[in-house]
DNA sequence: CAAACTTTTGCAACTAAGTTGCAAAGATAC
DNA sequence: GTATCTTTGCAACTTAGTTGCAAAAGTTTG
């Protein structure tokens, strides 16, 4: 559990956040931007839906889901299974795109996804006539607390 | 329109491949198959249901990927709008794990996604306690046709 | 090449994921 | 506190993916 001034920061974290993004705001955004902000892993979008303490329904789930990926706040992390997670910008990203150049990595035992911050995504050469405009790096293996 | 000569050399390939995966010779093998071999670019699910001559019903369709995925005949690419494509691997891929350790492009004007096979994913390193086994790359920008 | 056997296919029915329009509820501005 | 604008939840829908099963293919054997 929180104590109180640890609990008080990040509800003054979360509406700073909105409040910079100009959203305005809701008891569904706050909520979704708790659980990014309490959260080392990367969620899913079903994570959200069941973790949230008032049960917000689906539509808005995936709207709040949308607004925060246009005004950066959070990124998407594509994985070979066809599942999107969402996980928080660090660095302020512009409107629209995004400056995530950091690895992913997605641990094949537990499931879990996180951002390494500090391994930024390598330089990579390509043929002549490929314009390069975002480089995703996704790895797979097992995590700290799995192996 | 393919001479004669290349079309029977890639009804050959296709009986060839499908022989030494040990899976029996159907019509709708031999299609996607087909579909694979003519087609530079990977190809979504919905791609191979909308091209083939004959129709397949859409189970098929699923089955077929599945189990030419796990004889190692194609490997999926990861996009970041979570539309998994597939794609032929060249090399030969032992049942179940890939070696397709090349890059992939994703175009963000046509959308086609290609495999770089000479580009290979470069090394990453990581934080202590993570233990890679895959590395997926995926550039995202404009590709030698579109730009 | 035909009978016996095995595998694959298509259908139906289902669950899960994602989208859109609209009226009601909530947030913001004055 | 009221007017205005935004967000939410609901209903209804489309698309994606799965499972069981009987019919139709493919394969094997004599």
């Amino acid at each position: 559990m929180l104590f109180p001034t640890n609990f008080i920061m990040m509800e003054n974290q979360i509406l700073n956040i909105l409040h910079r993004s100009q959203l305005s705001i809701t008891d569904g955004r706050k909520s979704i931007l708790r659980l990014f902000l309490e959260s080392d892993n990367a969620l899913a979008h079903h994570d959200i839906e069941a973790r949230t303490q008032v049960k917000f329904d689906r539509v808005t789930v995936y709207r709040t889901l949308q607004i925060f990926m246009e005004k950066g706040i959070i990124h998407t992390i594509p994985t070979a299974d066809n599942s999107i997670k969402y996980a928080l910008c660090r660095d302020e990203c512009e409107q629209g795109h995004h400056h995530d150049d950091h690895v992913h990595f997605v641990c094949k035992k537990c499931g879990s996804t996180v951002c390494l911050e500090d391994v930024h995504v390598p330089a990579v050469r390509l043929p002549k006539g490929f314009k390069p405009q975002q480089v995703e790096v996704v790895v797979s293996g097992t995590c700290k607390e799995c192996s």
